[in-house]
DNA sequence: CCCAGCTTTAT
DNA sequence: TAAAGCTGG
């Protein structure tokens, strides 16, 4: 006879809120006891995507939402190993029936991991609840009607949480069952540069965004000094869901009512908006971690330089924006998204590496990864999409523009801190007696450009314009708007 | 990804 | 002068 008492397991991933959360509030309103589960997989820590900052601000997500469970004298099972070993230990002290987790838009070792979880849910008499996350659909074959199924999804209020009295596994149970598995320690650094982990740090940010950083949201979105204040900067808490998109938007929805910036909060909301349709695109064509998405461009052949690419990772590239980019990002995990773009344009046309090359280190760096924004990006701005518009940013034409007191430069570039403004946007046009004058030397304190911006612009330009016209690419391009948009002029055909 | 608004190019 | 290309947001 099984006395062992049952429980809904809710397996967090990338979701870690107790608000707005279907997969809790779907398993608390069956009426069961109610188990949150976290597992720091292997598989996942020694992904060359993740990082030591990403597992930290997971962690201090943790202890968050621990602090908010106490006063329902409850916590969340946080185990390290894989989840269908976490799983096979749990039923040893419950009956388990039904699981419940979100559909997870993730990289190929996660795809492959949730099939694994599916076929031992099904051997084990385990239904698998996965909800809708973000807006995100699967099983879509185009974008017919997929607006309005995203602004049906937005419509509805943010779901409570409301456990009744003693519906979550209570505290002591928890701490008897962590006797025999392998509990992870989640003490974190206490002083970083990084945003910390958490709900209720991100709802901090989001309250400051909304009570006065984003009337310049739109004049400050492309300075890398500037956004950094008026952008919102809750982009980790979203990519890791202490909070949701769809609170978010409704927030800022409600405060439209009364706001004198509705152009700037109509700008936020349509960009959230965007959040949903790229992971929507990665959602619908997962090879995108690898390869191009138009087949077209999988000729592209580009030799690759260890030497670029370690000039370009560690902020060495002789062009000052580029390095306070790249330095300043791997300080402090986060960049403007017009930067983001600049420094991969810088990678993949001017140094003119295969986008793939980038992937990895970018993914470490920002805080805030999200593969279904990650790899749509990446390609795009590689220009290996065949549907976009060639952007070839001139790092030069944006420090004046975006930077012009070279602030943010002499911030992240210490080495051109002496330097007048002109010469810290271009080190390079010195003349010896300027050095000379400045107790600079080119090369010795600072690198020459290790590539010329004007012929590298101008051969990536033309290689990617020439296989545009290539059969495949067109093919393709089609294919693409076909499957991910509702636009149907197609061009070149 | 789209859109607006501008500039350049092709015929 | 319409279409295509470019840029900022």
């Amino acid at each position: 006879m099984n006395t062992k008492p049952q429980v809904n397991v809710v397996w967090l991933k990338r979701d870690l809120r107790l608000h707005d959360n279907e997969a809790i509030f779907n398993a608390l309103k069956t009426g069961r006891q109610v188990l949150l589960l976290y597992s720091f997989e292997p598989i996942l820590m020694d992904d060359a995507h993740y990082s030591e900052r990403h597992w930290n601000f997971i962690k201090e997500s943790l202890v968050d939402l621990n602090a908010e469970l106490k006063q329902y004298n409850s916590k969340v099972l946080i185990v390290q190993s894989d989840i269908i070993a976490a799983i096979n230990h749990l039923q040893s002290h419950f009956r388990i029936s039904d699981i419940y987790s979100h559909q997870e838009t993730g990289i190929l070792v996660t795809y492959e991991r949730d099939k694994n979880f599916k076929r031992f849910c099904k051997n084990n008499l385990i239904n698998w609840h996965e909800n809708i996350n973000n807006g995100v659909i699967r099983g879509l074959k185009d974008r017919e009607g997929w607006n309005e199924k995203v602004d049906a999804f937005y419509a509805i209020d943010p779901l409570p949480f409301q456990p009744r009295q003693d519906q979550l596994v209570p505290i002591e149970v928890i701490n008897e069952i962590e006797q025999n598995l392998n509990i992870p320690s989640l003490s974190t650094p206490e002083f970083t540069a990084f945003q910390k982990g958490g709900r209720s740090t991100g709802k901090k940010y989001l309250k400051s965004f909304f009570s006065e950083r984003y009337p310049n949201y739109m004049q400050h979105i492309s300075k890398p000094e500037l956004a950094r204040t008026s952008c919102s900067r809750i982009s980790p808490y979203i990519a890791w869901g202490n909070l949701s998109v769809r609170e978010v938007y409704h927030e800022a929805y409600h405060l439209k009512e009364t706001s004198k910036h509705k152009k700037a909060l109509e700008a936020f909301m349509s960009r959230l908006r965007w959040q949903t349709h790229f992971i929507q695109k990665f959602e619908m064509e997962h090879t995108m971690e690898e390869a191009s998405v138009n087949k077209g461009f999988h000729r592209l052949k580009k030799s690759i330089s260890k030497k670029y690419q370690v000039a370009w990772k560690t902020g060495n590239t002789g062009y000052p924006l580029v390095d306070a980019c790249m330095r300043c990002l791997n300080e402090t995990g986060y960049l403007n998204f017009r930067m983001r773009a600049l420094v991969v344009s810088f990678f993949t046309h001017n140094l003119w590496q295969p986008w793939q090359e980038a992937t990895t280190h970018l993914s470490q760096m920002f805080l805030d990864f999200e593969p279904g924004i990650h790899f749509p990006q990446l390609q795009m701005q590689a220009g290996e999409t065949g549907i976009n518009m060639l952007r070839i940013y001139n790092p030069v034409k944006n420090s004046l523009e975006h930077d012009p007191e070279a602030s943010f430069i002499k911030k992240w570039v210490p080495e051109l801190y002496k330097l007048d403004t002109p010469f810290a946007h271009q080190p390079y046009l010195m003349t010896a007696l300027e050095q000379q004058f400045y107790n600079f030397k080119l090369g010795r304190d600072y690198p020459n450009p290790i590539v010329d911006l004007d012929t590298t612009r101008k051969k990536a330009g033309d290689a990617l314009w020439k296989l545009r016209k290539d059969k495949t690419v067109l093919e393709e391009s089609k294919r693409i708007l076909k499957k991910h948009t509702l636009r149907n002029k197609l061009q070149n055909t």
